[in-house]
Formats: structure tokens, sequence, C-alpha cells
DNA sequence: AAGGCGATGTTTTTT
DNA sequence: ACATCGCCTT
């Protein structure tokens, strides 16, 4: 399993493989626009690929991993591909396979940076004072471990938070410092004591044979500087590097690149910099502005064409990332015309914009089982965008589509054949209702999350079907950490982070007393948890009922241990005995809370993760970095999430709400990071504009609730940077209780009127002026919501019911078309009856 | 040892 | 408003 092995078998492998390409022509090469085409075949010497938003960066990436493998340049493992996060990496893979036409017999080298790290840390532990059974830490633990060495060290934790002494370790890290290395001028950081706790948690980590996120990259770092020998052997192995999102990189990812890159500059690394927004968790823009300084003779590629949005979107989103100073600067053009200006629209509070626009979600909704196809003929498409979108669902390519006369063997694609744009206008700029967007294709992005209540709360009682991307993920999930805890124990039972973590969960009796008396046993004796407890045990330090229940414990972990030991155990089985036997399972069947079954459903889902895993350790070894929320849900769903999870993401119609100053762009950030601040949140407003296909909707509330205080605030500056041609300001039907340009807005300058410079704002005054050259649009028509039109009537008093939120109930009451439904689980609840099915329809198995 | 209550701090998030 | 956390009570 260690990369060497791996790399050592692709020398064998591949020369056959490499053949079999080589003769292939490069199909790949073809439909690559001037800019692409050129990223893709500089091959030598370092190379910036600057790629705008929708520009086709991914394709050019792939591409070029295509043409190193099919020249010959490179066998697969031979090239280095690095990226942020596993779905990058998973999709550049798949992508790059496809490619092909073949599955590449893998990439070894393709991978983020944390995972690739591991694989070369493990090589090497010993260099840097560990085993090669690391294991590996997440926050929590980190958390944990801190909170230890701060009570030791007798300091007040009140004072000086654990949270702030990690973010400063995790801030050294990034930046590549150890704690040698840390500059006096940061060492009176956290009461003077930071350096001295950070080398404390560092040997205390060796010492557990552990390592927190960033070490990983750190330990590398170091052990290149410091083994010139073993960065020569990976310099010869990497000959070609390629790193994606370049501008996210840190100060150790930058180091880790450089010194890999060295000897023979064949680095690649592609990104944009107006897309730079991790500036606050160590992300260095400086990285990717520095880099023909960096790397001397580097080509700058600039891809600039784009193929994901109208004219107005784009042209909205240069305007205001044109407010930047530090940009290197691009200018992204489009060959498609037409379509929709960008929408602005002001509301009165931000539950009054939920409502509009779940409205306009419903609206643009209508219509929803035309199909995507019959909706593309009267869109404006470039042929590119249509080849990416037949990639994207395994659908065969244009040509041979339209001579198998599918959907597309029209005038429409007949053009795209022809020249690179069909230039296909969807008439009368709006929808009707046979040709709606599916709720997949439309997104609510939001600067913070808070901000997502308003939306759940009101498409749950219009029951407009959601679904919220980011949030903790399933593996950060209490049970599912508990379990990785218990697992944990069976493989190692000298896990003392995992046996503190679950000795007492579920309730054993075993509080802070007998905690203590095993950690001090254990401290004495050079014990591990496990070992002192048993020790305890045997000594009878015990006294009472939490003796039995920790003689209980031991003996299980003992147990579970064994089991792991003998050849050709089923891990599956395993884990649900321990988890089983230890009382963990049964701990959340007799809770009552309402989320103790979702609980239990993550559990199983957990034990079902394993299947794909030979072992218990070869899970947990892969765990930590590669497990992600995954149970994609096939049901058509509005996304809402941040605006930082929607980067490199893209939908046809995107909601861009809260765009007030202060919370767009965030006081917070202005206040600790001033202009650079800023800057981010500028580039935040970018990526969000850059998402859009079709139809982009900006919106701002005039109050707003913040930490349960009603708070006025004025548009976001934002607004005023949007260019005026190409923004239609709407304004709102009265019908929704007036937005900005009637009473609601009147009354929120009457609460702000100490503020001087509210009707001198450049926004607001833009508002007016724009709302007053306008007529007053026609309230629009609203469409009945008919999701389940059959939902009204097939539900009478006592029917089983099922809803995608709230599981199985009961209806107790029937109002209008309303359903009261008392839940199994949650309680009971008013729900609009369409987004309700009968208990049958939905099938017998909750969830 | 475990449940209740007041102080506290509230962007963004990957690995 | 709201959730989390540590301390305090039982």
């Amino acid at each position: 399993m260690s990369s060497f092995d791996e790399h050592e078998a692709f020398e064998a492998a591949v020369p056959l493989s490499r053949r079999a390409m080589a003769a292939r022509p490069a199909p790949y090469l073809d439909d690559l626009n001037p800019a692409q085409r050129a990223a893709v075949e500089t091959l030598d010497g370092p190379v910036l690929m600057l790629a705008g938003a929708g520009t086709g960066k991914t394709k050019a990436l792939t591409a070029r991993i295509a043409h190193l493998l099919t020249s010959g340049r490179a066998r697969p493992n031979e090239i280095l591909a690095v990226t942020f996060t596993n779905k990058a990496a998973r999709e550049m893979k798949d992508r790059v396979g496809r490619m092909l036409g073949e599955t590449v017999e893998g990439m070894p080298w393709m991978g983020t940076f944390h995972a690739i790290s591991v694989k070369i840390l493990r090589r090497h532990a010993e260099l840097a004072g560990l085993k090669p059974n690391f294991t590996i830490l997440d926050t929590d633990d980190q958390l944990r471990l801190l909170k230890q060495l701060i009570l030791a060290a007798d300091i007040d934790e009140k004072r000086w938070p654990a949270r702030m002494l990690a973010g400063l370790i995790d801030g050294w890290k990034n930046r590549a410092l150890t704690p040698a290395r840390v500059p006096s001028a940061e060492a009176g950081a956290w009461n003077n004591r930071g350096t001295e706790l950070y080398e404390q948690y560092q040997a205390r980590l060796r010492t557990l044979n552990a390592v927190d996120f960033g070490d990983l990259l750190l330990h590398v770092v170091t052990i290149f500087q410091a083994h010139p020998d073993v960065l020569a052997q990976y310099q010869r192995w990497f000959r070609y590097i390629l790193v994606d999102e370049y501008q996210d990189t840190n100060v150790a990812q930058y180091l880790w690149l450089r010194l890999l890159a060295q000897s023979h500059h064949n680095i690649c690394c592609v990104g944009d910099d107006d897309q730079s927004i991790y500036g606050w968790r160590g992300a260095e823009v400086g990285n990717i502005l520095r880099f023909e300084t960096d790397f001397p003779g580097a080509k700058v590629i600039r891809l600039e064409q784009n193929y994901r949005s109208t004219p107005h979107i784009l042209a909205a989103a240069s305007g205001v990332i044109a407010a930047n100073s530090d940009r290197l600067g691009k200018t992204l053009w489009t060959r498609a015309q037409g379509g929709e200006k960008v929408r602005l629209i002001g509301h009165w509070d931000a539950e009054e914009e939920a409502r509009w626009i779940g409205e306009e979600a419903v609206r643009l909704n209508d219509g929803s089982h035309v199909s995507a196809k019959r909706r593309m003929n009267t869109r404006s498409i470039t042929r590119t965008q249509e080849e990416e979108r037949r990639a994207k669902n395994n659908l065969p390519p244009l040509e041979t589509a339209i001579s198998n006369g599918d959907a597309f063997s029209d005038i429409h694609s007949r053009q795209l054949l022809n020249s690179e744009t069909a230039d296909i206008h969807r008439p009368g700029g709006g929808h009707n209702s046979s040709q709606g967007f599916s709720l997949d294709e439309i997104a609510i992005l939001v600067r913070a999350s808070h901000q997502m209540r308003a939306f759940e709360d009101r498409f749950l009682t219009i029951g407009l079907p959601y679904r919220v991307i980011g949030g903790p993920r399933f593996y950060e999930r209490l049970e599912v950490r508990d379990a990785m805890a218990y697992f944990r124990l069976a493989v190692s039972p000298d896990d003392d982070l995992a046996f503190e973590r679950v000795v007492n969960t579920p309730k054993r009796g075993l509080g802070d007393k007998a905690q203590q008396a095993i950690q001090v046993l254990a401290r004495a004796n050079g014990l591990s948890l496990h070992e002192a407890a048993r020790m305890l045990l045997a000594e009878g330090g015990l006294a009472g009922k939490g003796a039995g229940q920790l003689r209980a414990f031991v003996q299980g972990i003992d147990r579970w241990y064994a089991a792991t030991q003998r050849p050709g155990y089923s891990h599956i089985e395993l884990a649900e005995q321990v988890l089983d036997e230890s009382g963990y399972t049964g701990m959340w069947q007799n809770d009552k809370t309402p989320e103790a079954p979702g609980r239990l459903e993550n559990l199983k889902e957990l034990v079902k993760a394993l299947e794909g895993f030979e072992n218990l350790q070869g899970f947990l070894e892969h765990i930590a970095l590669i497990m992600d929320n995954s149970s994609e849900d096939a049901a058509e769903k509005v996304s809402i999430m941040t605006l930082h999870a929607a980067k490199g993401l893209e939908f046809p119609v995107v909601f861009l709400p809260g765009w007030e100053d202060g919370l767009f762009p965030s006081q917070r950030s202005m206040d600790e990071s001033g202009k650079k601040g800023l800057e981010e949140e500028r580039r935040l407003a970018y990526v969000g504009l850059t998402r859009a296909e079709e139809l982009a909707t900006v919106s701002f509330a005039a109050n707003r609730r913040v930490y349960g205080q009603w708070q006025s605030a004025l548009p976001s500056r934002f607004i005023d940077e949007l260019p005026e041609a190409h923004v239609e300001v709407l304004t709102p039907p009265g019908l929704y209780g007036g937005g900005y340009g009637a009473a609601g807005m009147a009354s929120s300058i009457e609460t702000r009127a100490m503020k001087a410079d509210v009707y001198n704002s450049p926004g607001w005054k833009r508002m007016q002026d724009r709302a007053a050259s306008r007529p007053v649009t026609q309230p629009r028509e609203t469409r009945e919501l008919v999701i389940n039109a059959t939902a009204l009537s097939s539900f009478a008093m006592g029917d089983r019911a099922f809803h995608d939120k709230f599981g199985y109930g009961t209806v107790v009451g029937i109002e209008g078309d309303k359903l009261d439904i008392a839940f199994d689980k949650a309680g009971i609840k008013k729900i609009v009856a369409r987004f309700v099915r009968s208990a049958q329809a939905a099938g017998d198995v909750p969830f």
C-alpha cells in the first residue's frame, strides 16, 4: 500500500497502455479554443493558466493530462495532479478517463494536497518522529488535546480559549512555521505562551503518533527541506506537476509545490485570482499574483472565453470585479447573445425576500417536467456548452445525436455543427408554462449560513423541495464520530483520544473522578488509558457500579481487538457487533428526542460505507480524508448554499439574496481585514454572479433580524457596482406587501433617521432613479403551485402521510389546503397539503 | 454523575 | 434568537 509499491507497480504496467494510447488520435484537442489549446500544448516549463469563471478550465486541465499521457511525455505515475477537494480530484479522474476512452490504470498521484501528503508522509514517517501508521486527528480531537494542555499549563481557558490557540497554531502551520520558526514578533501571541503551547502540542502529537491536518503538509515540507535525497527522489518521480485552484494555496502548499518543481520547473498552475475567497483560512492570493516572479520564464495563458453565462451576467460580474485593485486582469467574453438582464429587487425584510424567491422559484419551475432538452432548443447556447452538457450527462456526442435524430436534430443543432455558436433566443425573454426550469437548476447563494433559515422556513411551508449543500459533514456528526472512536479502539486499543471520547458514552457511570483515576495511573506508569483502566480494575481502585461497567468496556475492547486479528474477519459484522455490544446503538434506540432516528440512520449508513473497504483499518485510514456528504438524493430540489460552497458550480438560475452593506460585504470581514477584506468580499460577489448561466437575481432586504434584534441596512455597495445597462430593476408587486419602493423602505429610513447619509447613499439613490425611470410592472400572474394536485383530495383524517423533512405522520386536522399532521418524530405541524405524500406512495421505509 | 441555568458569542470551511 | 458551554445544583 505504500506509495513506493504503487509507484513501482506502474513502472511495469504502464508501457503497454501507453502504446495503446499513443496509437490513438487526439480528439480532445479538436474542441479546444486557441487559449485552451495553448494551455494544453505548452508542456515544458512553468505555466500559469489564468482561467476565468466558466472558461473551460477543468476541460483544459484534463486535456493537458490526456496530452501528457498520449504524447508519451509522461506515464500516469509521473504526473502529480493536486486539487483541494476530494470532489475535484474525483471529477478530474473521471474526466481524464472519459477523455482517453479507457480507464487509465489509476493515477496514483492525483489527489488532494492532504491525501498526497499522507502517502508521502507514511513512507517517511520516521523522519518526522512518527510511526508509519500514525493517525490523523480532526479539529475536534485537536481541540480536546489543546484543552488538556491548557489545563495542565494552569491557564485560564476563559480568557485564553482553546479555539483561539487552535486558530493560531493552524495559522502557523498554514505558513509552514514549526514552533522554532515562529517569528519572534509573534512570540507575544496568546498571552506570551502561544509558541510554548504550540511546542507542547507538537510533542504531544508525536507521543500519540498522531498528526493534524496542518501537519500533513508541514511535515512533508520539513522533510523535503531537511532531506534533499528524499526530495530529489520525488522530484524525479513527478516529472509534470499540475495544480488546480492555485489561488487557494497557502504558504505551506506553495513551498510544497516549489520544492517539488525546483528541479524541472514543469509546473502548471491553474487558477483565477478573481475567485480567491479563502484568504481567511490562510490562502495567499499573493501566490498566484507572484507566479511569474516565483517561476521565471513562466508562460501566462489567459482563458477568457466564457461558455457559461449570458452577456448580461458576464457584464454585471465584470463590472463588480473591476472595482478590485489587486488583479492580474482578465476580460471575459462570450459568443452567446441575448438572455435576460440581471434582476435587482429590494424587499421589506428577509422573510419577504424568502417569500418572493420562493414564488419565483415556483414560477420558473412551472412546467418542470418538460425535459431540459426541450428547453435547450430555445436557449442561446454554444457548441462547446452543449458538448460539455452531453459529456456531463453521458449523452452521445452531438454528431451522433443528430444523425440519430434525437431532440437535437433540429435546425439549431445543425447550426451548432456548422458554427461554434447557435444563438437561439427564448421567445419573449420569459418562460411560459411549457418550458420551466427544473428545481435542480435553481440555486440560492447566501453570504452567511444563518440566512438559510428564512428560506428553509418558507420553502417548508409552501412545500418547495430544497436541499442545503454544505452544513455539517457526515463524518462530523456526533454519532458518526462516536462510532468511529469505537472502531478506532477496536483496531488500536491504545488510542487514548478515542478511549476518552467514548469511555462514558453511553453513560457508564464513569464521570470525572473515575476518568481522572485512569489518567493518573496511565501517566504514572506510561500506559495507555486502556491498559491503565485494566490496571485500575485489577487494583480494585474503583468502587461501585462503575467498576463493573468499566470492566465490561475494557473487555469489550479486548474482544473486538482480538476479532480484528483473526484473518478474514468480517469487518462489517464486527462493526455492528461493536456498536451493539458497547450499548451505543441501544443508547440512541432509547433516546426519545426527534433526532435519534436520524442518528440511527446515520449509523446504518456508516456501516454501509464500510462495504467499500477491505477492513476496518483501511476504512479508518481513509475516512478522515476521503469521506464526504455523498448521500445523493435524486429528487428535484432547489439548492441552498453559501457563496463559498458554490464555487466551481453552475446553475441556470441563481438567486443572490442579502446584498446589504454589513451582511454582504460582511462588516466583520471589513473590520478585520480592511481593504483586503472588502476585496475578498467583492470576489465573492463575482463568484456568485458567475455561477449563473441564464438568470441571476440580486436582492436585498431593508430590515433583517440580527441576533434577535431588528436592524435595517442599506443596499450593498456592490449593487452600485453593477453596470446599469445590464440590470433590470424589478419593482416588487404590491401583492407582496411592498418592497423597497413602497412604504417598506420609507419606514426603514425613518428607523435609520439618525444616520444622515441614508438619503445620500449612492446605492439608495441609484435605486430610486432606476425605479422612477421605469413603469411599475404589473404584478405577475401567480400560477398555482401544483406539485401534487391529488394530495388535497386524497387525504382524510387519520390517513398516514409522509413529508420529506418530517417523515411519517398521521393526519389529525384538515383546514383548506393545509393539513395538521402529527409526525411520529417531529410532533404536530401544519403543512401545505400538496407537499405531503400518502404514506403508501412514499414506500414503507422512512427516509 | 447528571440535569438545569445563566453567560457567551455568534462569516465564510477543506482537509 | 439561539445554540453551546461551563458551572452549579441536586
